[in-house]
DNA sequence: TTGTACGCGTTATCAC
DNA sequence: GTGATAACGCGTACAA
């Protein structure tokens, strides 16, 4: 079935079938009534080959995770997550979804033109990348419609972007840990070469600051977003007599958590231990972690929107959004926190 | 740049240039060389639509996953895992990978809709579909090619699919469990109306069976794959005095593990446990989970060669793949059990 | 071995 | 309001 067979069949010319396809104005009602009454009979839809080569678009975005070997099987609920989202617009807009992810055995390049020359998507969302990928700096080279997750590495100003406030976050995080009285407050960093990575620690510094406690260099180890660098980050720092930790993620915190009771010692009462995403290890491990809660999804969703915004022209680029964040305050910074139920009891 | 303006650039035709981007014979080896070099230089790649347009093929396949909120979320690493797999076959025959994620608040049929109405992919995977899932039937209606993931519900001989052999490896661990003297074996299934948890629940029954156990339904809870089915179905089962529980997945297990604890009762000691999927949380458990593994993202890579086998015609539809398992012991089924390491140690 | 000419299904641009 | 016709860029028989 072809635009011409319904034409045919309705005994109008190929340009009205598409007028009405295409809700454009110049087709008398009855008319459009009659096209739209055949072409739901035939179940038709038009081919998005020829449709794609006339127009130069295909309603597809691109979404590329280079990193999947920490990103996407460390915080496992991450990547799920803003896919999600992602998936909640593009249904929305009517668009479709194409997925690239990175390979732990590829070199950075190949990844990068992977995703660069494939032209079918209209533009793309990037996460989770870090300072040094190629993948960047060729989007913007060949003038690339794009939109970053986290805030980017480099030309900050000039390239899209959606992130939380991670520096408020960190700010509020030793903000909290200060009021409680504590004040050797050490931190276990995501990975830092990432723009959440970077900014969380950017925050754990101007947070003290505000404190007016002192910054030192020894209560600072600089990990990535996986629990076994909270596990040897907190080993490492433990010597230093820390009498809390912010760590740059819930994964890494459960890590930490883990060499504090292998010690013997107890959270959050020789050591206090605050997480950040609000992810289930957080609400599942014992004491419960106190952390910071954001929508990752609510990320995807708004990338996503911004992204098609953009390719539709509804917007001008560059455009930059920040999403608010929440502190939840549990047992492993604040003995008496609230309790949270976990699991629904049997009837 | 288009496919003209390199001929014209090398002093050819349009359509040696294009015998040379599609490795097509009869251009001579001094003019296939001098095309190549432009098309390098000129870094052209030609236009996917154009291309689709007359050869009817996009090299996209689809990925559909329905069930978000269960599978997605809650195992949430097997989904992660899938798409690593398929994406590295994708990346492997040169396919792009278009995904598709259903709404918890959105009605099967407007998923299967926009699946199926959606042209693009050249053909689809599918996961995680239930027996009354409109998409299969729909897709099965307009003779889409596609392959699924777990054995179909229904017209299991005429579909494509990949999965694994759930039959025997429950089986296995009834054996496992009777082996080591257990005689109350109970289990809490995964999800019913899908394959993986309808296969596993009958290699329950056959194994108890071949190890000359009595079948009773009161000892079988039906559940899905999520943590709190295995809590919840674990206190229901607990007053009928089971000696070992088969879980349909790890996460139910974890859920199970709880409930056990939460009435003082231990692992194995009292009741012995086994997953199903080998998870990390299966080795974070304590005590670590007796399990079935099996490599999702095998599943994955293997489903996608077999699509796009099929895509390009290379083996004959239908065709059906079923990958090996192993069986790994804990001490959540025998306190003797090998110990593993955790985390790294720090050096 | 190379070039010519046509077709793929749609949208855009004109006339009517 | 409606209909003819020219693009869009590429693959491919067929002729040279």
């Amino acid at each position: 079935m072809k635009l011409e067979d319904i034409a045919k069949k309705v005994g109008v010319s190929r340009s009205t079938v598409s007028r009405v396809i295409n809700n454009q104005p110049y087709v008398g009602e009855r008319t459009r009534q009659r096209v739209l009454k055949v072409i739901e009979q035939e179940q038709f839809q038009p081919d998005p080959a020829a449709r794609a080569l006339v127009t130069g678009r295909n309603e597809i975005i691109g979404v590329a995770i280079p990193q999947t070997t920490n990103v996407f099987f460390g915080d496992n609920s991450y990547f799920p997550m803003l896919l999600q989202g992602i998936a909640e617009t593009t249904i929305k807009r009517d668009y479709a979804m194409l997925l690239w992810l990175g390979h732990s055995h590829e070199e950075r390049a190949g990844f990068s033109d992977r995703v660069s020359k494939n032209r079918q998507p209209d533009g793309l969302i990037i996460a989770s990348v870090t300072e040094i990928d190629p993948l960047f700096s060729r989007l913007i080279d060949i003038k690339r419609t794009f939109v970053m997750v986290e805030t980017p590495p480099r030309f900050t100003e000039l390239v899209n972007y959606v992130t939380i406030d991670n520096i408020r976050a960190s700010e509020q995080v030793v903000e909290h840990l200060a009021n409680l009285g504590y004040r050797r407050i050490a931190t276990i960093t995501g990975q830092l070469n990432m723009g959440d990575g970077a900014e969380r620690l950017k925050g754990y510094k101007s947070g003290l600051e505000k404190a007016g406690l002192p910054y030192d260099s020894k209560l600072v180890y600089p990990g990535q977003f996986s629990r076994d660098y909270g596990y040897n980050g907190m080993k490492h720092l433990l010597p230093f007599k820390p009498d809390a930790v912010v760590c740059g993620g819930d994964t890494v915190a459960s890590g930490a958590l883990e060499a504090i009771h292998e010690v013997g010692l107890k959270v959050p009462d020789d050591v206090a231990l605050v997480g950040f995403d609000d992810l289930d290890v957080a609400v599942q491990s014992d004491p419960p972690l106190t952390t910071i809660r954001h929508s990752v999804q609510r990320v995807g969703e708004v990338a996503a929107q911004l992204l098609i915004d953009i390719i539709e022209e509804k917007v001008q680029a560059p455009h930059h959004i920040v999403l608010p964040t929440e502190l939840v305050v549990r047992q492993s910074s604040d003995p008496n926190a609230l309790k949270e139920v976990m699991y629904p009891v049997v009837a």
